[in-house]
DNA sequence: CTGTTAGCGCTTTCAC
DNA sequence: GTGAAAGCGCTAACAG
């Protein structure tokens, strides 16, 4: 906490000999100013680094454009993709995204929501439907737009933009069937409700209804990524060969798998098939391109803001937004 | 921009007959206020789900806790790590941070450090020291503690919290030379007057220093990664196989040239020797660790932020704060 | 075209 | 222990 004083209207007002009303009316846009005292405004604003305080601003309005985005890591590949998505709609529409970071902590989440309403946020996104009780009766009680994004199988609170996970599942399961792998094993991060809980239940499901098991399953505490995917296939290697397939959470563990196959002279597709979940650029740069699930990351920020920006205008927004996914049939497979 | 209507202290006030300055008491901790009254505010705000409005109370007091943290890019790995490093810190004592991104563009970076003023943040964490006048102009009248990161070299606004890249790129350069290596290419990122342009440049004067040039040198408008790395190298080689090492500007780069390599059957480090600069994860979980410079971004973060907590709370910050960075050697040079 | 008045929701200060 | 008054810096509404 520190002091903050600055030059205010009423100063800048004062330099020049007008009222602050006047010095308001100019930098507002609202309302008619002579020509002649618009620049002599100007110039004391420019002179004198006045910078405007929104706090008052908004406070007097009661609005403000700054949009709250809540998002699990930043060190995950698709969150700085769906941000971005976020930045681009809502900078064209005038608004700023104030950014909080959750890794994956429920109460940090929690607080975050109440700062962002306390700063009066025009409007909120946040992660899945996964939140505790008094985040969600927050966001209910905000009377501002929620969009919960990436996931859709839940309960919104108001709308939601995201994919099946469990559709994605299917169709890559389906197609490691296709290519005739049959004994799966799936490493990843599923011991939470989150979306990549629902992909793991989706490969574990679509194997199940076509009569097959899926072997080893294990998981993490915390979002994995190239180096968990080479730890995990080690270990699981060590408590069994017998697979022919492995199914990552997600796409750099499964690209942290493939090194590790290299290092041990495993070749893949032949000797094992691997499958991530994601459609990061580094699977596809890769000299054998990595067999996932293409989330449009970009497009369901851009979605969600939309969204967000529509119900604010006053136009209805659908509660559900499915975002489609793609399956990439890779080199991996 | 919204309408928000929400309940205010007076109206918990009302809802259990006492005035709103009792409740402002409850909330703040200051004043005193009996057991059973405390009790029932408290109940009060629960059950209305009542936020408090922070633009009224920092108007009120002409303080905040939001400190402004302007990065130019969340999907250069580099950053998210050192965002997380600045979170960790400002939790600590309490801060918000109040997150930008600029995608490197200068405008859209003094646009954000005149929102950040005008909603009253604490401090500023902007990268490098390549601003537009006017943001230089604003952050030296701010009035509030200002940190540049990641550059060292250059005249800081007040502090700055970096590293030396140009005596990283010498102890690169001078690692490659004692590994053999004689015929250098650069890839990277070096149009701008950013750090990376540092980087570049140390490479260069190195080589020159040594008695050696830097052949076919090559940029792009925009941060690169993985595919800009194939893209890269494969463009040198239309135009030169006579180079026996390439520096990559950074480690992303760095690795997706490993692919390509490993795609046309060359053999990394006998035909070619590769480095990149990071320090990234990926690097180092491939087969064959990628030689490169580790820079400690969680550490940065986290200094730059008690840089400036320490400001605020009175105490001197060094204008200068070199974190040192670390040579890898490793197994693809 | 410009100035005055009132109020946004909160906190500090001063009464009681 | 609690209430009433004043003001943070700004803007909307009304005068002139």
């Amino acid at each position: 906490m520190t002091d903050i004083s600055r030059a205010t209207q009423k100063d800048v007002a004062r330099s020049i000999g007008v009222s602050d009303m006047t010095v308001s009316r100019v930098l507002t846009g609202r309302g008619t100013v002579s020509a002649r005292t618009r620049k002599k405004v100007l110039a004391a604003v420019e002179a004198m680094g006045y910078v405007k305080n929104r706090m008052a601003g908004s406070l007097a309005l009661s609005r403000s454009n700054q949009m709250g985005v809540i998002l699990p890591s930043m060190r995950v590949g698709i969150f700085p993709e769906v941000l971005a998505g976020i930045t681009q709609e809502l900078e064209k529409a005038g608004y700023n995204p104030v950014i909080g970071v959750t890794d994956y902590d429920l109460n940090r989440e929690e607080s975050l929501v109440e700062s962002l309403l306390s700063w009066n946020a025009a409007g909120i996104i946040v992660n899945d439907f996964v939140h505790t009780n008094r985040t969600k009766k927050l966001l209910e009680k905000a009377g501002v737009p929620v969009v919960e994004i990436m996931q859709l199988s839940g309960d919104p609170i108001r709308q939601c933009v995201g994919f099946d996970h469990s559709a994605a599942a299917h169709a890559l399961v389906d197609h490691l069937l296709a290519k005739g792998y049959r004994r799966f094993a799936f490493l990843g991060w599923h011991g939470t409700q989150f979306a990549a809980s629902a992909r793991f239940a989706g490969v574990r499901d679509c194997l199940s209804a076509r009569g097959h098991s899926l072997i080893a399953p294990s998981y993490f505490d915390a979002p994995p990524g190239v180096h968990e995917g080479r730890e995990g296939l080690t270990r699981l290697f060590e408590k069994t060969r017998d697979i022919d397939a492995v199914v990552f959470g997600n796409d750099l563990m499964a690209v942290g798998a493939l090194f590790l196959c290299d290092e041990l002279g495993l070749r893949v597709p032949g000797d094992l098939g691997i499958a991530g979940f994601g459609g990061l650029d580094i699977g596809q740069a890769l000299p054998r391109k990595l067999t996932t699930i293409r989330f449009p990351r970009l497009e369901v920020g851009q979605r969600a803001a939309r969204t967000l920006l529509n119900t604010l205008a006053g136009q209805s927004a659908p509660p559900v937004t499915d975002m489609k996914f793609e399956l990439i049939a890779g080199q991996t497979s």
